[in-house]
RNA sequence: GGUCCCUUCGUCUAUCGGUUAGGACGAGAGAUUUUCAUUCUCUAAAGAGGAGUUCGACUCUCCUAGGGACUACCA
């Protein structure tokens, strides 16, 4: 093969929010870049004018941003080969159309899409193509004068690829190997719409990818049957020598059932479908992992492992670990169901790992929500002693409460409320303070008063200094009664370090309402 | 319907002709524990089916079944 220089480009229509797999798509073709050293392209393919949401197109910068996902070239990060909206691009497409049309390879068709549809009703398995277009309204079976005159009086238009039948084409696949099909079995794409003088996609994007000078093409399983329309596209350019490699990714499926994953699942079974938050112009809002409390890092990471592995056990890795190992060879070739639960093992790992002070500004707008109003180092503080804990919740398909490890800075606030809002009564049918407060549980606490009271220092080891020694040379286990008083059930952080983080004036006052509450 | 792609534990996957088929998520059990957890240990769990090729197939070929994508003047 050649060694031209590795160029790629993620290209999407900007009719929405990103897809997830659409990221995916993307990641995979920023770790193909960087490992080889280069440019990683962003082209947005607006060349279906009705579908345009406004929006979509800042949406995708922003998740790309949010996902550290850089691009080198492109709209919004220049380049020396735009422009990179395809709306923009009309004359150069209208230049190769007429080539393709001056050398007989394309021709002119009239048929509207009325009669197109009528067509397809009355004729089973109907295609335009070698067999049907010499009975259509085209420039094929109309005088040039009769094709000339349409278009003078305004006539709407077609440009149609002329797909000679009975010839075996061939995709190179990175990862699907070889894949044939016959040229039979095509049929005459529409490459252009007189209408609002743009190409559809198939053009735009062979158009675009030679004159960027492409050099792999990697995208979703769901272009693959398209992908001999494209060869052969290349093919009448005469652009074959420097035609991309293709890569076809397996799809992202459903967790559940059958299918393609879609917003749908997501919002069944309470995960997102994208990046970011998107509120569509008609007012509806989208979930997004950012806003859902997943770090970009574990996004990432989880994405990457869906359709590929680095071929040994490693599954927690960074971007330049990912980008280091990233092999299209060892991509699989079956479409992966989305294991969302694997989501929240990965950004459970990636929370533990982060500094408590990283996650401290989204915790502290959660407790601000929640009408508590703390620093950022109390904040960081409750996330260090808590982040171990489990949460419960109801798993969307059997509809059973079942528990789980903290994933995400919001399962803390549900954990933790006794750290910012002292007990005012307590529950005496409560299991845990039904157990373990007795009777000579007032005493005991009152003589784990008498010994905090003493100390300066009220670090957890300075006050199991004061309070172990009496423990065990008494046999007093003071603990639980102590939790009783210091968060009024059974749950919570070590009890020396609850009372460290509480401090001294807070603690002893708690211990003695306690006291006196409960006796 | 047609064309193409795909098929290892429930899920994501390792294996690139010779393994007790490995790991992870999830599930279950146990140990540890000042509550709940964490942590640790262990267990269950897979080559869709059938023909070949081969000394030997999860691995190669074919058939069947199942799943998926595509089949627009959408990308």
């Amino acid at each position: 093969m050649t060694a031209r220089p590795v160029r790629v480009r993620f290209a999407p229509s900007p009719t929405g929010p990103l897809h997830i797999g659409g990221v995916r798509t993307a990641l995979y073709n920023y770790f193909f870049a960087r490992q080889h050293g280069g440019q990683l392209i962003f082209r947005i393919e607006d060349t279906d004018s009705t579908r345009f949401v406004p929006g979509a197109e800042e949406y995708i910068i922003e998740a790309f941003r949010w996902l550290g996902i850089e691009f080198d070239e492109g709209v919004s990060f220049g380049g020396d080969k735009g422009p990179y909206r395809q709306s923009e691009r009309r004359e150069i497409y209208k230049r190769y159309v007429d080539r393709l049309l001056a050398e007989g390879k394309a021709y002119i068709a009239f048929d509207t899409p009325e009669q197109l549809n009528a067509q397809r009703e009355a004729v089973a398995n109907f295609q335009y193509d070698a067999t049907t277009r010499m009975t259509m309204t085209n420039s094929l079976t109309l005088s040039p004068e009769e094709v000339e005159r349409r278009i003078a009086e305004g006539q709407q238009y077609v440009v149609r690829f002329k797909i000679e039948p009975g010839e075996e084409v061939h995709i190179d696949d990175l990862i699907r190997g070889d894949v044939v099909i016959n040229s039979s079995v095509l049929d005459d794409k529409v490459l252009y719409k007189s209408a609002d003088q743009l190409p559809t996609y198939h053009l735009a994007n062979i158009v675009d990818d030679h004159l960027m000078e492409i050099s792999h093409v990697i995208r979703g399983e769901e272009w693959l049957p398209s992908a001999p329309l494209h060869v052969l596209l290349y093919r009448a350019f005469g652009w074959v020598d420097t035609m991309p490699r293709f890569a076809h990714l397996p799809l992202l499926l459903k967790p559940t059932g059958n299918g393609k994953l879609s917003k749908r699942d997501g919002d069944k079974l309470g995960f997102p479908v994208f990046p970011l938050e998107w509120h569509a112009p008609d007012g509806t809002v989208s979930s997004g992992y950012r806003e859902s409390g997943y770090l970009p890092e574990a996004v990432v990471n989880f994405l990457a492992l869906l359709g590929w592995n680095p071929g040994d056990d490693t599954e927690l890795m960074s971007m330049d670990e990912l980008i280091a190992k990233f092999d299209l060879a060892k991509c699989s070739k079956a479409g992966a169901k989305f294991d969302y639960v694997k989501g929240w093992w990965f950004n459970r790992e990636y929370l533990l790992a982060a500094p408590a002070a990283r996650l401290a500004p989204a915790f502290l707008s959660i407790l601000a929500a929640q009408g508590i109003d703390t620093t950022a180092d109390r904040a960081a503080a409750v996330i260090e002693m808590m982040k171990t804990k489990n949460v419960e919740y109801v798993d969307a398909q059997s509809g059973q409460t079942r528990k789980r490890s903290v994933s995400f800075v919001a399962d803390l606030w549900p954990l933790c409320d006794f750290c910012f809002i002292a007990p005012t009564a307590f529950d005496r049918e409560d299991k845990f303070v039904k157990k373990n407060w007795k009777e000579d549980s007032a005493a005991q606490l009152t003589e784990v008063v008498h010994r905090l009271e003493a100390l300066t220092d009220f670090s957890a080891d300075a006050q199991k200094a004061a309070v172990d020694p009496w423990c065990e040379a008494s046999g007093a286990k003071p603990w639980n009664a102590w939790r009783v008083a210091l968060v009024g059930t059974g749950k919570g952080p070590d009890m020396y370090e609850l009372s460290a983080f509480l401090g001294k004036d807070e603690t002893l006052r708690r211990l003695r309402f306690a006291i006196d509450t409960l006796g």
